[in-house]
DNA sequence: CTCGTATAATGAGTCTGACTCATTTTAAAT
DNA sequence: ATTTAAAATGAGTCAGACTCATTATACGAG
């Protein structure tokens, strides 16, 4: 009988979680650098050193391997947005850590973001692990809210599309015109979305970069994530 | 010689741009049921009455052919934006105008929309009409600054990302959750936009709903649009 | 160590559906 | 009625997703 211990280096199944996971990296390669119609399932499973009817052991059909790509990008986001939050900051703090981190990240692997869209085929239900990370952000705004922080009546859901919605679309414009990112966008979010004591909207202008190592930091935790495995 | 006058009813290119068009509503139809993917040319051609072959005389390819229907849908929509603002009102209320007739419009057709993301393959240039639909927001912004509705700093590009994003994100959960055209999330979006006077986030609450009618106008020009061809 | 069995892997073959193109049909001009 | 160019047709080609009969591997029992 071999030692089921706690330190078994190579069960049964390891390896296969293993070989799955060698599977999802070919497939995140070839789809970010093909998209998903020119990628050939062909390509994928030869990047992996496997043979095509493998892949099919692993994955349904070609999108059932997308959706195995996207949902691990959303789950990897998840645990570098918390890791980007400072838990004893305020509700408007954290917000803007998140936006940054949140902005920053689909400007990095914008190519897999796009997949996103893919992987969604009709108005079927989401992906699990998006819901999940829009979590992070609805635990902002209500432990903002429990604390007093904001208004007891803060449309948390409204709010949410807002942020994401906004950042989302921010991240097209800075990639179509070759930009990166841009400090700014967040900022400017961040100061309609809490509001400020000055009324109008002379307030959306252009505050002084600050906190530049907060993005080294976030690389760090990007380059952490992606070889992090699960 | 036949009389080339004014009104021939049936000249070649009419018939040449009628066939086009029964192709775009065939492909539309079975582009909004089955999908991009699901949609086969063979079924198209079938729904226009008309042999596969001849599909690929008007369109090179499938994704062609998509880029065609989605490019006609913005182009309307263009139109249909256009008449439903009130030339001579503030910025502030085209803006609101402008934002109740994009919200109900892409939930009222958001297969089409949802069909937009399939047309940009990868990071190619977007669809020139989607470019041109976009600058309706900006001229309305633009003429708010030269009147000095809007301060002279106002980020109109930053403040498209949040219209258009929020709009599109929130049209996104109310299809989500099986809702429709929800009155507040425009409310709440110009309030946030614009700013108000009264400070915090509070602010972001319900107000009544106005104007039940303008979603009649509306529909009635959406009609109006679908059947106008172009 | 050797066998037996279950699990995993393989890749040649099937099949669907986008796209082509040689042929036929239509229509306008003479 | 005839010519000719434009338009339409649909059978045929081909790429590539997916299947499945066969083979290889791992592992426990004797």
């Amino acid at each position: 009988m071999p030692a089921s211990g706690p330190e078994a280096p190579n069960t049964s199944r390891q390896r296969l979680e293993a070989r799955e996971s060698t599977i999802l990296d070919a497939a995140e390669q070839v789809f970010t650098r093909a998209g998903f119609d020119g990628a050939k399932v062909a390509t994928i499973a030869q990047t992996a050193a496997v043979a095509e009817g493998t892949v099919y052991l692993y994955y349904r059909n070609k999108q059932d391997l997308l959706a195995g790509v996207v949902g691990r990008f959303w789950a990897r986001l998840t645990l570098g947005a918390e890791a980007a939050i400072t838990s004893e900051a305020s509700a408007v703090t954290q917000l803007e850590q998140l936006g940054r981190y949140h902005l920053n990240s689909i400007l990095q692997q914008f190519e897999v973001v796009s997949l996103t869209y893919r992987a969604r085929p009709q108005q079927e239900q989401d992906l699990d692990q998006v819901r999940e990370y829009v979590r992070v952000f609805d635990r902002i705004m209500q432990r903002g809210v429990d604390r007093g922080e904001l208004p007891k009546d803060t449309p948390i859901g409204q709010l949410r599309d807002v942020f994401f919605g906004t950042l989302e679309f921010s991240a097209r414009t800075l990639k179509l015109r070759e930009r990166s990112y841009d400090h700014s966008v967040v900022t400017n979010l961040l100061s309609i979305m809490v509001g400020s004591t000055d009324g109008a909207a002379g307030k959306l202008k252009d505050k002084e970069p600050r906190n530049q190592d907060l993005m080294n930091t976030l690389k760090s935790i990007q380059k952490q994530l992606k070889t992090l495995g699960d």
